[in-house]
DNA sequence: TTGTATGCGTTATCAG
DNA sequence: CTGATAACGCATACAA
């Protein structure tokens, strides 16, 4: 038998409440208040009213830490994006909020910045804190990431791509197939000299699946695809240089119609043409992708491809909300949900016949 | 004397690895692999390298929902933007991260839009996770958010904004003066009439902010203060029809030069001045407020202010790991950062004589 | 340098 | 509808 251990310090930090403090005020069992929050429709209506007046009283407020623990079952989703200062971080940010917000699920962000293995530390930490479901901005990982995502056990959701044979829900559209429906606008218009200009040296993975979506699309019409990279940083300034290199060039040798990856380097060849003397779309057809919101204000308004951003974030909290929400099912098929990336004709992209 | 209870069914869930797992397996006790992990030099180093062996090997990280339950002090900062879509929140979100997450600290973000209920709400929702620092994005609370703050006993800090006597730590500029530093901008160029354009319907509080500190200068200067405020929504559409409106009213009533409340609201006034009959600047002079990627590309390239965003989400960071990392200073004096924002004076704001 | 005992604030289980 | 008890996975205090 042993002697009873002399009492320790305790480490109580004053400074917040407990259920037990509520507990104690309302002279229940701290189970009671657990259930007030959790199940109220399992607590009288009198003590449920007692409970509230005590809560905002002394404004108590449930730990989420000790929650999770003890249930096994935290309230976090995690995602992973790709460049946290863009205007398509911001819509799918947005998106998957406002529709998490609702479910009282928080979400953890981290930022990849187009890395396999700044993805891979990402996803590590995030599983430190049990989150329920992972959103993901790519389908391609390391194979420590593969590794980590299927010993998880949880919903993870690829977002803003969409390819087959994933083992992940798949929330987003195809890029080299939006890259191949603007050749084909060109093509069909009778362009036989098309460019694709990318970003400069590509972090921006998707921007060269669209590449080669238009250059497929070339080579299958038996016409050479012209892939170039900007050899600037800003898109602004490399779409301008585009235009500045156009213009020097024979008019033989000019394409008729200039893809950009993006609508920032198409608006700053447009806002530039005009200092090189070139007329467009005349003498050169232009198309972007990401309709910014400038892009329908430019002279001429820009052709470009508009993702449904928002959406997209939306649809990956759902497909989120809605795996959580469904009975035990071991390896449900994954979902697939494709959507829209519009294809908006402007002015721009006006072929000259001849 | 009391029977011994049964025994319970635990509710251990097998999938994932514990502390005690990683102990078992390196045949020392848990204690050990806590501090391999919080306090590296404390442990053998033969131990040491076993240890990371194994956790490389069945794949552990230590669970931060335990570990901050645990010693009371989670690894979370949390943050409310006012406006989760704009430049503005991605820029801040990028600078707060990147200084964050070598700290291994989490940052959870949540959207207030400009209102003050939801970013009481935001709060609320923040106190559960027990963060160990707050960034909040504007510096007029409510009384329940205020009374939270006071209550949390942790740092925070008010970013974006810089006002006096405050009882939290200031990272930003003060909203006002900019708008006064334009108006001055025109003064000096002997304007007589300067007119300011708010967005619609002004959720933007810091637009408003910067309106008051034009009013206040005009009228200091004995002249007549001049704010309109959009009648739609879309920026670009305000700012285009903004130019509308001028090129139908007499020329003795124009406003020699306009200050718009964003670069978004300027860049439409100059994409659409042409089609009104406008010679900008000489029919009149314009002056943003943001220092849009596209500002500098405009023909006439915009004037405008240029705030230092990623600075001032990366030095709200570092207020708050100062803070953290400083002894336990009951009722430190608040740190006040003042951050740049610049003004870039381009062609769209030269005054035509006369 | 390592281990033991205890508690963090909450929820799951089982009993009334 | 309510309560007693034992976890949840880890870190702190203290002892060896």
């Amino acid at each position: 038998m042993k002697d009873a251990p002399p009492p320790r310090a305790s480490r109580r930090k004053a400074s917040t409440h407990t259920i037990h403090d509520v507990a104690a005020l309302a002279g229940v069992s701290s189970i009671t208040v657990s259930r007030y929050f959790n199940n109220p429709e399992k607590v009288s209506v009198a003590v449920r009213e007692r409970l509230r007046e005590i809560v905002e009283r002394i404004g108590y407020v449930p730990s989420q830490v000790a929650g999770g623990l003890a249930s096994g079952r935290g309230r976090v989703v995690c995602a992973v994006m790709q460049n946290i200062a863009s205007a398509t971080f911001a819509d799918l940010v947005k998106g998957m909020t406002d529709e998490l917000q609702a479910s009282g699920l928080q979400l953890l962000l981290a930022n990849a910045q187009y890395s396999q293995t700044l993805e891979e530390n990402a996803i590590r930490t995030f599983v430190g804190w049990h989150p329920r479901a992972l959103i993901l901005t790519r389908d391609d990982h390391t194979p420590a990431a593969e590794a980590m995502l299927s010993a998880l056990d949880i919903p993870v959701v690829e977002a803003w791509g969409f390819v087959d044979d994933r083992p992940f829900h798949q929330v987003g559209f195809p890029h080299a197939e939006t890259g191949a429906q603007l050749a084909h606008h060109f093509l069909e218009q009778g362009a036989t000299r098309v460019r694709f200009v990318l970003p400069h040296i590509g972090e921006d993975f998707r921007a060269a699946q669209r590449a080669q979506g238009y250059a497929a699309t070339m080579t299958a019409a038996g016409l050479a695809a012209d892939v170039q990279v900007a050899d600037v940083e800003d898109d602004f300034e490399a779409g301008a240089r585009t235009m500045t290199a156009l213009a020097a060039a024979p008019r033989a040798d000019r394409p008729q119609a200039i893809i950009f990856a993006n609508d920032n380097m198409a608006a700053g060849a447009i806002l530039h043409a005009d200092d090189c003397g070139l007329v467009l779309p005349c003498d050169c057809a232009l198309a972007g992708f990401g309709d910014a919101p400038i892009s329908v204000r430019l002279k001429p308004a820009l052709t470009t491809l508009r993702p449904a951003r928002y959406q997209i974030g939306q649809m990956a909290a759902r497909t989120v909300l809605r795996m959580l929400a469904a009975p035990q099912d071991p390896t449900p098929a994954p979902g697939r949900a494709l959507l829209p990336c519009e294809l908006i004709v402007r002015e721009s992209s006006r072929l000259t016949p001849g």
